[in-house]
DNA sequence: TCAATATTGTACCACTCAGTAAAGAGTTTT
DNA sequence: AAAACTCTTTACTGAGTGGTACAATATTGA
């Protein structure tokens, strides 16, 4: 029969925000099929292992585009100043300022929290770690770096909540002001 | 028939806790009755509204409970940094370090969020209002006071999400050490 | 004692859920 | 051209969903 999607990479960013808006529970294969224009077939020709896997595979599609957009450049760059103010926007722009959830944020506080734990402890730990690196390189100790690190992610996080909670962009970019004026 | 539960008022913190457990989706009417030992019958009885009327009684206890233990005493209290003190430790209790999922913050975040979107905002809002009062107590000017609250409350939340996401209480209690030095 | 009321157990409803099976259509390879 | 492979459609399953109906039973007050 004739191809409807190109190929299974195009439908992991349409799962990325299904999830984000339905939940994984809320995300049953009846909205899938209709978000994807695909029928359950196709869905489990492509994800044999199916909601678990689409679930799996986003995260995965999501830790690399952190690696590559801000965890690299935070280890990586020599001008840590530059690298976590670039942080900061692409953070912002990720989320559309507070408008967009954070998957692994919403998945923690889920009852699918198990289900997808080493994701989730990877997702953030890698954050942590990387712009603790950054923040060395500025000049700050380890451990100081490292608690700084811990409550700017943190941070990030209860902005995410409270500009969703409160259905307001603006308290979300003043929270990342608030945060990228601690950390430089 | 015999009575298994004396009042309806001793099962909505049992609820609480379920929906804290499994999440709104998450928690089935199976689940319900299993862990509240009450059949659908008497369920549907003691809330003729289902589901939705057991969260939004279980969210109106939450909100009474605020009110009572942080709220009233953070607007009233002549002695502002007793009271902001006394609201970390609270809330420190309250969310069991870290251990206990804030219900609100975890509605907001899901899908769920529209359907109780009132209670939300009024949970935060209240919170917020009541913490600037007692900033400004404090000698805060009232846009600073409005925004140092914004931001302990926002920070409350993502120390839970990231406490929970890195199953680490410790983080969490670390968050909250750092959210009072802020204020006071 | 006895009727009114409050509570509970059970069976049931229509519907949705994730997942399966299999046959067919399209494309590639041989 | 035909076999092999990739993808899609369709119909289906069995379990579970929230919710309803109602009769059976307890408790209460007169």
């Amino acid at each position: 029969m004739a191809r409807m999607v190109a190929e299974r990479p195009d439908v992991i960013p349409m799962l990325g925000e299904i999830f984000r808006e339905y939940g994984y529970e809320g995300a049953s294969l009846a909205v899938i099929t209709e978000k994807t224009r695909l029928g359950k077939g196709s869905l489990y020709h492509f994800f044999p292992g199916g909601k678990e896997e689409m679930a799996t595979v986003v995260l995965q599609q999501i830790d690399a585009w952190l690696e590559d957009q801000i965890y690299r450049p935070l280890r990586e760059s020599d001008n840590p100043r530059a690298s976590i103010s670039a942080m900061c926007r692409a953070v912002s722009d990720y989320f559309r300022s507070g408008c967009r959830v954070c998957l692994v944020g919403a998945f923690a506080l889920d009852n699918v929290r198990d289900r997808f734990a080493s994701a989730i402890v990877d997702y953030f730990t890698a954050w942590k770690s990387a712009l603790a690196a950054a923040l060395q390189k500025l000049g700050h100790k380890p451990d100081e770096a490292a608690d700084l690190a811990e409550e700017a992610v943190a941070n990030i996080q209860g902005a995410l909540v409270l500009a969703r909670a409160l259905n307001d962009p603006a308290v979300f970019e003043r929270a990342m002001l608030r945060i990228e004026r601690r950390l430089l």
